[in-house]
DNA sequence: CGCGCGGTGACAGTTCCATGACAAATCCCC
DNA sequence: GGGGATTTGTCATGGAACTGTCACCGCGCG
């Protein structure tokens, strides 16, 4: 019935390139790998790839460049980026260079598969409609740009984010309309080896409605699931 | 509402197994050990964990060979390896036979309940997501959405549910047309610990009654049976 | 040292839900 | 059809669980 999705698979370290590649092959991916950054860039150029897995650390180019000058050229195809480096700026940096999400290692195996799918699953639904060339995020008059941290609130403010908030406001933002849980914010936004208290999460949301909502207390774009988590929506809700 | 995690411990050593298993169990999971490899094989095969903890050496079979069977055999709970050899190639190893993360021994107990916490931290999310799109029911002008909790009634009113009252709405649902016993309720919407009285079942049902029936002293898709419990219909019903 | 950011704990406010009481409906047997 | 027993509808209530909010502490930085 469907084609086969191709993953591309940019990894320098060879053992751990075959066993990710064999994995997705067991899923029933067609993988490539490629381990020097400008051969990968090569071939990104030609094209034809559903996925990127992208290490940052490369012999060559680094990821981070990598996806930036492909996104330079207007190629949309999404890349997920696998690094060493889990700290809070270089997950920032990964998501300004155009990257989908983001995955620390060392990174669990179901975790990179899960990931994957849901990927694949939400780019086959909006064929990149939103996310392409616009990291600016806007709502409710307020406007949020991602490349410089740099917002706007409805009645005319600034609004600059720190990196963390701008982090949950990404998160939300790309989900606009279901609900995140805790786990998820606290996963994707802190990664691997932190674990602040949901209490943390919590924080962050007031800070949110403060800068964005007009009636913070009757919050249009921040909701509460209570038990689970929040939801984004980008139209007012009365509820 | 959040059932304890199930864990189940892999490991011959029996001082280091019941050790683990203390800690674990004061963390607040539920444990079962087991030290023989085929008799491992045959509880992962039975199901019901949540998590694996999966020495590599091990009488029977070894702790890789096990992974990558109970994978081939499509089951994904998470594996997290223990394991005296510590090298670059075991831990790769380790991946390619489908585990999800690595401690090599000897380890802190503080680090294996911190792993522990954050693979099911992350699985409990990634399940919800990689699960298709969340399912919504409509039924004589109303709309609910399971992933959301959002819902609207036939007047146009949203309609959010709380928890509770979705996952009774998700029972009957299940069963449309059939009768439903309040025991049947009890017994999937609370499990096996809580057994609150019948009553509040009538609770819940009056409250989607109220919210999704135009009339809820006649009501078209809430039936009571007399003497055994409810019965949900799509389409609308006189009696 | 002052400052901004981020994480924590405490407390208050809110929402949820289990329960008991009572009214209303239904059944059953006569 | 009547009367009592049983079952269900509905509401008020209090405790528990969850969230909003704030003040505080620590850390890195100039």
């Amino acid at each position: 019935m469907t084609e086969p999705r191709s993953i591309l698979v940019v990894e320098d370290e060879e053992h751990l390139a075959q066993g990710i590649a064999e994995n997705l092959e067991a899923e029933g991916y067609r993988v490539s790998i490629v381990g020097e950054g400008k051969a990968a860039l090569a071939m990104i150029r030609r094209g034809g790839q559903d996925l990127i897995l992208l290490d940052v650390m490369l012999p060559g180019l680094d990821g981070f460049t990598i996806c930036e000058t492909a996104r330079a050229e207007g190629i949309q195809t999404p890349v997920l980026f696998l690094t060493a480096k889990s700290s809070v700026d270089d997950r920032v940096q990964g998501l300004e260079a155009g990257g989908d999400d983001y995955l620390p290692k060392p990174f669990h195996l179901q975790e990179l598969l899960a990931r994957v799918k849901v990927i694949l699953r939400r780019w086959s639904w909006y064929e990149r409609a939103t996310q392409g060339a616009a990291p600016v995020l806007r709502f409710g008059g307020n406007e949020f740009d991602f490349g410089s941290l740099q917002g706007r609130s409805w009645d005319g403010t600034q609004q600059p984010l720190t990196q963390k908030e701008a982090v949950i406001l990404k998160v939300l933002a790309e989900r606009v309309g279901e609900v995140v849980s805790r786990e998820e914010l606290l996963d994707k936004a802190w990664g691997y080896e932190l674990f602040p208290s949901t209490r943390t999460v919590d924080n962050f949301i007031v800070r949110l409605r403060k800068r964005f909502e007009r009636d913070p207390q009757q919050p249009q774009h921040f909701h509460t699931v209570r038990g689970i988590g929040y939801r984004f929506t980008v139209q007012g809700e009365s509820s």
